[in-house]
DNA sequence: CTCTTGACTGAGG
DNA sequence: GCCTCAGCCAAGA
């Protein structure tokens, strides 16, 4: 896996998560063994736009929607967690833990 | 090379 | 549980 970069490593995760499904920039760090460097995975996110990354399902580690800004201004990654079958309230995911989906546990 | 920015997180009050 | 502070690290100017 040296051959790919911080990004990439980010994009692989982020695109093996399972429809329906969220996960934190933390547990994504944290596999990738960085957990110090959660705030890049998120700095990563801003070049998921064409890389078939599913950006909106990773949130920050409260399931708040803080990236939604990036994508269209609008309320579109609420919008399009809902489409999922998540459940959103005010820029924060409902029943976090159930749609929660680690990494670690999963790859 | 140095400084700033940021889609974060953990610890402390 | 919420708010604030500090640490972390990569990319861009």
């Amino acid at each position: 896996m040296e051959t790919l970069n911080f990004f990439d490593k980010v994009y692989e995760v982020a695109k093996q998560i399972p429809y329906g499904k969220v996960t934190s920039y933390g547990a994504i760090a944290k596999y990738l063994g960085a957990s110090r460097s959660a705030r890049m995975v998120g700095y990563a996110m801003n070049g998921s736009v064409g890389k078939d990354v599913p950006a909106h399902r990773v949130v920050n580690r409260k399931g708040l929607l803080t990236g939604k800004h990036h994508f269209d201004g609008t309320n579109l990654m609420q919008q399009l967690l809902e489409s999922e079958g998540i459940e959103v309230k005010d820029n924060q995911i409902q029943n976090f833990e159930k749609v929660f989906w680690d990494p670690s546990k999963a790859i």
